[in-house]
DNA sequence: CGTTCCATTGAGATGTGTCAATTCAAGTGG
DNA sequence: CCACTTGAATTGACACATCTCAATGGAACG
């Protein structure tokens, strides 16, 4: 079990937080979304020791990269991540984004390798649980298992989202799918569903929707002249929930 | 628990199968892909406790629908199905095609409703696995939940697949990588990789992979002419491998 | 205050979709 | 056995959404 240095300054080694002395599942605000168990206060309590927290991220620093080997998923505790994968004529797919409370990494699990690379598009912490660690614990705890199974499961429908997406939908349906996504899921946290910063640049976004960076800069222009919303670089104000969801043409 | 009566004659109702006495996990030809377990005779015999056969499906008719209460994933023992969603404006976009050996239904796991539609393509044969069974008996036996973690990673990793393909790929691409995928997967099956009788019809080929019937057609008479692959019907020969790997242009 | 990266906008090219006609295969009933 | 029907697959002509290429504008950073 060799030691990973850093990789031209880009590839981090997680080391232990020294500050965040008082966080912990129990207390993490987080919790409904990450780990939203009936769990005795005992359970959390093994569960937490587990877990492992590190300094955050910075920006465009990986957190692990498509090959390396699978050992942890990954707790998005603050800022955002991107996963993506490399083809084999070196382009790159974007295959999801990240928001605090969603787990990445699981795509490792089936070869003990990850299958994608995973990459801070802001300055962001996450929390490290080791795979043997939740696998014991999960034959012990049946919410547990039962909960890592759902997330699974979670990830798999949220992808078969995107192929319908990437499918069936045109670009202006794939971006406000997309602004509705992160509204959604920024409600969950509590956050404004109609306003918020865009961690990912355009070519990512453009990359995870299978469209050009001119294309989703025109979407932006037209949902803007059309008064749905307001877009100033990555500050997006949704103007028109509703024009945006009939634009969507999806019910979710 | 009700009993779920035929539904237009198109929905059926699985009766235990009383004519394979002798079918189970033990000595199934496909358990090398299904249940590729080190498992003990007597851990086999446990899951196939848990197992139940039923008779035959016929082409054409569901396993599940998209909405159904989920309670079992289930393993292809012959023919092949295929699992498709139905859009809020009632197109439909199909998410996989599955082989013997090869399991479906996980995606139901997240909300304990099915979330995607499966259907025979024609006349197959399932083995259902009741998920809350499954779930003890990995509870107990630690290869079993590992194993079936993967199986969920492996879902994942080839929805991303398509993700991919979906988003960077021309329609030669994606014909030719379903193609080199199904010679793939019948090899595994010990099959025969250059020859074989797609179960799936025009139209589903270009569902699947964000096509026209059209289009899909045209790269078939393309390939043809380029003298890649022999096409009569639904029967396909490849006539030359490296030629079609290098229209897919995907090192898989 | 330049440099660099990112985003926007325009004009033209192109791959795939759309529409329509034809062929082919399989099944049905007289 | 032969019409007849029905559905699937192929092929052609044309349209159009998005890509490509190119220029410009703007924000961030040293």
């Amino acid at each position: 079990m060799t030691v990973r240095l850093a990789d031209a300054g880009d590839h981090i080694v997680l080391k232990p937080c020294i500050h965040d002395y008082q966080v912990n599942c129990g207390n993490c605000r987080l919790n409904s979304i990450c780990l939203p168990l009936a769990l005795e206060s005992d359970d959390i309590e093994q569960l937490d020791n587990i877990i492992q927290r590190s300094k955050p991220l910075q920006k465009s620093q990986h957190l692990y990269r498509e090959g390396d080997e699978f050992k942890s998923v990954f707790a998005v505790r603050s800022g955002a991540m991107k996963a993506y994968k490399t083809t084999d004529d070196g382009r790159e797919q974007v295959t999801g984004f990240y928001f605090p409370g969603e787990i990445l990494g699981m795509d490792g699990i089936s070869n003990n390798l990850h299958a994608s690379s995973a990459k801070a598009l802001e300055t962001a912490a996450v929390c490290e649980i080791p795979f043997t660690s939740l696998e014991k614990l999960s034959a012990m705890m049946p919410t547990l298992q039962r909960h890592f199974f759902q997330l699974m499961s979670r990830e798999i429908t949220a992808d078969q989202q995107l192929i319908t997406l990437l499918s069936k939908n045109s670009a202006d349906e794939r971006v406000a799918s997309l602004m509705l996504s992160i509204s959604t899921r920024n409600s969950k946290r509590k956050l404004s569903a109609t306003q918020f910063r865009l961690p990912m640049s355009r070519v990512d976004i453009g990359n995870y929707l299978g469209l050009t960076v001119e294309t989703v800069s025109r979407v932006f222009s037209r949902m803007q002249k059309l008064e749905i919303l307001r877009v100033d670089n990555k500050e997006i104000k949704i103007l028109d929930v509703q024009g945006l969801q009939k634009m969507a043409n999806v019910g979710d």
